[in-house]
DNA sequence: CTTCATTACCGTACCCCCTACGGAAAGTGT
DNA sequence: ACACTTTCCGTAGGGGGTACGGTAATGAAG
């Protein structure tokens, strides 16, 4: 089978490669595309714990260790799991109209694919793996950028300035989804059933900020709804701030959004 | 052995309740304490998947099933694990000066503990455990916001933006020094590796930006200072956004640092 | 001092995971 | 029919979490 010797990127870049063509020998059931999909659809469905290798090889019909011969082990089955679903995205072509319109555009794609798959939320963002998918995705935040006309030092720093914080926000929402399936409660739920027992054991006297702020009713939105409000309020501010350090703004005015 | 119906909320806060002082049965060889403490040791120098319960007691010197007399499971000795990280901050009294310097000091303190505890960025940031270290800190950073005057429906908002933000970025540092321990390979190291394969699978064409990008320069420096820079720019932009949102303007002037 | 009630300790067993190894199986070409 | 090549996968070994039930250690009562 085939000799993966520690490297990964000939099975992330596999399709930028004829396939070899194998005469002899043989014939295999699956392919890696197979695997990688199978992968895709248990982790959307039950989780990323879920797509075992013992889970995703019963899902096809195949002796567990039959996978091995696709992929080398599981760590590397999740990052091509990961790179598949970044390269699912629909960013190109570039969206039109203006820098702002493709960040936001971006970042609505970003939370699609982190509902469609809340598993991605529990990958490493460090260390990503450097695929097809990973590089569209880096691609378009850049060309947004970039239009903005920035010193080319601070061209990339903006863009994961931006990045992380989408992606953070996406992550958290993401969990969310994660855990209102494995507990079966909402956020709401989960933090209404302590408030019960704030009353038991939160201290007023060391808590003076938080204890007048829920007076002043600072406390009566949701917790869904403050992440939101809080993603918001970041997303705009940063926008705003690299916007004012661009040189030549070609929106003038304030955004019309909110 | 104590009964654990399904809550936790008495085990974080187990220092604000009597002990019960049993005087009848076989007196304990250990206490809660011992086991958290022992499972952060554990996990600080080996990471959080090498505090098993196996692991845990075997260095504590017990057998692993005592463990279950002190914790209902893994899951909520991770949860007093994080809460017990997180309350050994030293953030009281409120650092003086303006709100900006106490948030420098929040973040200082938070890069530390993700330093000193870098498995805490694989735990769930939505739906924290909620006990006295968790709660300090979040009366650290909304005392912080409070003296800023902002409308009472602004104030979480911008408490959750900034926290995020700095949590996000400790998060993303602790998993680098994860994965070196790891893989024994630093981010840099890892990232110029796979910078030979570029030459192979790079597309060119189907990444003008990141192509134009990267024949101006803007990709020279490390992996490790392009999310520090990220990091203090979206920092600068938050607070200032935030406090330009302020009504009364404590500070006046661009701020020193940088 | 014995016995009992109470509490803590923990060996065993079951189920699940990943994966190294090596032999069996299924094709092609001769 | 045979060799050759490539794929399939059973077995086994080393982890992990935790339910169950028996055993050990104490204070109190008799």
């Amino acid at each position: 089978m085939t000799d993966f010797t520690g490297r990964i990127l000939p099975l992330l870049w596999r399709r930028s490669i004829p396939a070899p063509d194998r005469k002899t020998g043989r014939p295999a059931r699956l392919t890696i595309d197979d695997v990688v999909a199978t992968g895709i659809r248990v982790a959307d469905r039950e989780g990323l714990d879920a797509a075992s290798m013992a889970r995703v090889a019963t899902e096809l019909a195949v002796g567990t260790m039959t996978l091995y011969g696709y992929v080398p082990s599981r760590p590397e089955l999740i990052d091509l799991m990961v790179d598949e679903v970044l390269g699912s995205r629909d960013l190109l072509p570039p969206a039109p109209g203006d820098w702002r319109s493709r960040i936001l555009r971006y970042a609505e794609s970003t939370f699609t694919i982190y509902r469609e798959h809340p598993w991605l939320a529990r990958t490493s963002q460090q260390r990503p793996p450097i695929g097809p998918g990973m590089l569209a995705d880096r691609e378009y935040v850049l060309a947004a950028i970039s239009s903005l006309g920035l010193p080319t030092s601070m061209v990339n720093t903006a863009a994961l300035t931006i990045a992380a914080w989408i992606a953070g926000a996406a992550r958290n929402e993401a969990e969310g989804i994660l855990l209102r399936r494995a507990t079966g409660e909402t956020n709401d739920d989960w933090w209404s059933q302590r408030g019960e027992l704030w009353e038991k054991w939160f201290d007023v006297e060391s808590h003076p900020a938080m204890t007048a702020l829920w007076n002043a009713g600072g406390f009566t939105r949701g917790a869904d709804e403050q992440a939101r409000d809080a993603y918001e309020l970041g997303l705009k501010l940063l926008l705003d701030g690299i916007e004012a350090a661009s040189p030549a703004q070609q929106t003038s005015g304030t955004d019309p959004r909110r």
